[in-house]
DNA sequence: CGGGCGTTTCCTGGTT
DNA sequence: GAACCAGGAAACGCCC
């Protein structure tokens, strides 16, 4: 009933005078989203609670439309705004009911073939910040401003190491977190820190999630992995594709 | 400002 | 041919 205020309008003209289509997110996947869906979703959520507009951080979300959106967590939406992060997450997961695991042994993906998760800018997507696409160049100000916020207890689940933002902590949080566990890496052996990644990309995106950059991907994140082989604190396993082990100088991953 | 760390990005080449 | 694995190089962001 009465929508009142944004909600009624179809089209928002942008100062560079584009013409945005504020309904398109209703008719696609949310994993299917670009940058204009995102934005239309979210000044949808701002009508219908009578929020302003201006108050939703737009900005800190901009990265993160398509599939790399529908793997944020209530606490990713937080990070990003901590006034309206949880409407805005539970907003989201309605929209998206038809897909995502509320736990562990997810499903299997659907049929979607979506080559890249954002700028899949086909033919009419139009941009709103254009920063975020012309990557190289100028990768400037991508606004990490709101990153310190591990410590809000939403990874405490046992044990409180300080969990850095270093890789090799992030792939061991993951081993320990059921939302991640079996479904994107398992253990392959517990005892001796044998673990394996198995979906390489959708691990890669968590780490760009948690990384605020949604360009990572499993060739560079493997890079970095790899760069761990000298210090001992992950080791590669004989010739076991996406299986790697932790070495005598990772921490806090044994059993108990 | 400078240096170092921990990646990130790119790339060539080899393997499964 | 796709998806991985190995590393070298260079560029970056951040911290001290």
């Amino acid at each position: 009933m009465s929508r009142g205020t944004l909600s009624s309008v179809r089209f928002k003209t942008l100062p560079n005078s584009v013409r945005l289509d504020l309904e398109t997110f209703r008719s696609k996947k949310t994993e299917d989203w670009n940058v204009d869906d995102l934005i239309g979703f979210m000044i949808y959520v701002a009508g219908k609670y009578r929020v302003p507009f201006e108050e939703l951080n737009v900005h800190k979300f901009s990265g993160c439309a398509g599939k790399f959106m529908a793997l944020m967590s209530e606490e990713n939406f937080k990070e990003r705004d901590p006034k309206y992060g949880t409407l805005l997450f539970r907003e989201f997961r309605n929209l998206c009911s038809d897909a995502l695991p509320r736990s562990a042994d997810d499903q299997r993906e659907a049929p979607c073939q979506s080559s890249s998760p954002e700028s899949t800018g086909t033919s009419k997507t139009v941009r709103l910040s254009p920063k975020e696409d012309e990557r190289r160049s100028s990768r400037s100000a991508t606004r990490r401003s709101a990153t310190r916020t591990e410590n809000d207890g939403s990874e405490g689940k046992r044990g409180h190491h300080k969990s850095g933002n270093k890789l090799w902590e992030f792939i061991r949080d993951t081993l320990k977190n059921p939302e991640t566990c079996p479904s994107i890496v398992r253990w392959e052996n517990r005892e001796e820190g044998i673990f394996r990644i198995v979906e390489s990309e959708k691990m890669a995106q968590l780490w760009g999630l948690k990384k605020n950059n949604s360009r990572m991907t499993y060739e560079k994140l493997s890079r970095a992995m790899r760069y761990y082989y000298n210090s001992k604190i992950i080791l590669p396993v004989s010739g076991r594709r996406l299986v790697y082990k932790f070495g005598p100088h990772a921490v806090d991953w044994k059993p108990a």
